[in-house]
DNA sequence: AATGATACTGAACAAGCGTTCAGTTAACTA
DNA sequence: TAGTTAACTGAACGCTTGTTCAGTATCATT
């Protein structure tokens, strides 16, 4: 689930505490992140809010990427975490997909600051671990295209097969734009009203008519 | 059309010459910015790259984040320029709607660097500064609001009224989302199916059978 | 030619940062 | 209880950065 634990090296032994410290770490390092930004944050201010020397916390991870490594993959793991359980494919296909947009556009909205983190800190990453971020987000995206192929072979939506992954795409875009757009969305509609409305258009397109 | 004259303060007197030389700070500072990212790119950099010395260029702005408004704003006016004057509305809603799509989709695709610095910057600006980047971005959403409200009232789409601020922010998301999700997408799609598709797709919602 | 204003220069400054490491504390072992 | 290891501490290091300012060059004006 999390890359975490194998690629971060620490010269701590006990693994146990590896974990318990990072999740520490974690936790202090993403609500300064989301606020204050990735390179506004200094490792003293995390250190700090969680209760340990700078030098203990450089005995748990390697560099200040390290700390953006696991923040980005925390969040996304969170995201993934809260989506996938609730997300069940059923025999009415519309209802499963207008269900699963319902639940991850309801997430969005509650970890929208987090959302809106990893679109603006995710270039601070190196090119590798950027790679380890889309393909996590690739994830989520399958998730939406086998509701979406389980509809199509059911034949209650209809979608040509190339376009298939194309929509699953636009129906996350259309969620995360919920976060990012919120200046200019939150003015005008609600949450409820956004998801009944985006879900209506959405299914309009593939529904068979 | 450009904020920047009247807000950023200069002790140089030369109206002239301020134009001139803030230009070759925003052409060298753009380059930098989107190759490296706001925090990572030097003043030292910057003055180098356009040939002066690092006192010149403080004659000509107070801080970095007046470099940062400066890029900004020349990236948004940059994409609102070249879409504005190509955008016309016809008889045929649903032609000049497929055009206008057709116009900023490609100039997306062509200033897609530029376009994901916009998301991933915008948030180093002060609060004050953030408004006049999301004021532009607003600028921008109703050249779409314009073309809708046009084709309802002539009677070619069918669009709630209250949701064609929503479709407009549909349409603008799912042009930029051709960047910010190049990484998937381009592996799967060319441009010109891309905005095939998409276009397709957003005329199916509104278009009135 | 002298004066003054304007534009330019880049070394110097001061502050902040990520990172290290010599030393302390605590816990377990023999 | 002495000794060894593991975890922790935070002052100190070295580097980078945005910004300034004392001084230079240029040029129009008298």
């Amino acid at each position: 689930m999390s890359i975490s634990k194998k690629k971060i090296e620490s010269s701590v032994k006990d693994k146990e505490l590896i974990e318990i410290r990072r999740k520490e770490i974690v936790n202090a390092a993403v609500d300064l992140f989301v606020r204050k930004g990735f390179h506004r944050t200094t490792i003293r201010e995390i250190a700090q809010k969680f209760g340990m020397s700078v030098g203990t916390l450089y005995e748990y991870i390697r560099t200040k990427e390290d700390i953006l490594i696991l923040v980005c993959d925390y969040i996304n793991s969170t995201v993934r975490m809260r989506v996938k359980p609730s997300v069940e494919i059923t025999k009415d296909s519309a209802q499963s997909l207008i269900n699963a947009i319902e639940i991850y556009y309801r997430i969005i909205d509650e970890l929208q600051d987090y959302i809106i983190f990893l679109y603006q800190e995710t270039k601070s990453l190196s090119h590798e671990n950027r790679k380890y971020i889309f393909k996590s987000e690739e994830d989520m995206t399958q998730i939406f295209v086998n509701i979406l192929k389980h509809g199509v072979e059911q034949g209650s939506f209809k979608i040509d097969e190339k376009n298939i992954l194309l929509t699953a795409h636009n129906i996350m875009v259309l969620g995360q734009m919920w976060a990012f757009r919120r200046w200019a969305l939150r003015k005008n509609y609600t949450l409820d009203r956004y998801i009944e409305t985006q879900s209506k258009s959405i299914l309009d397109q593939i529904i068979k008519h």
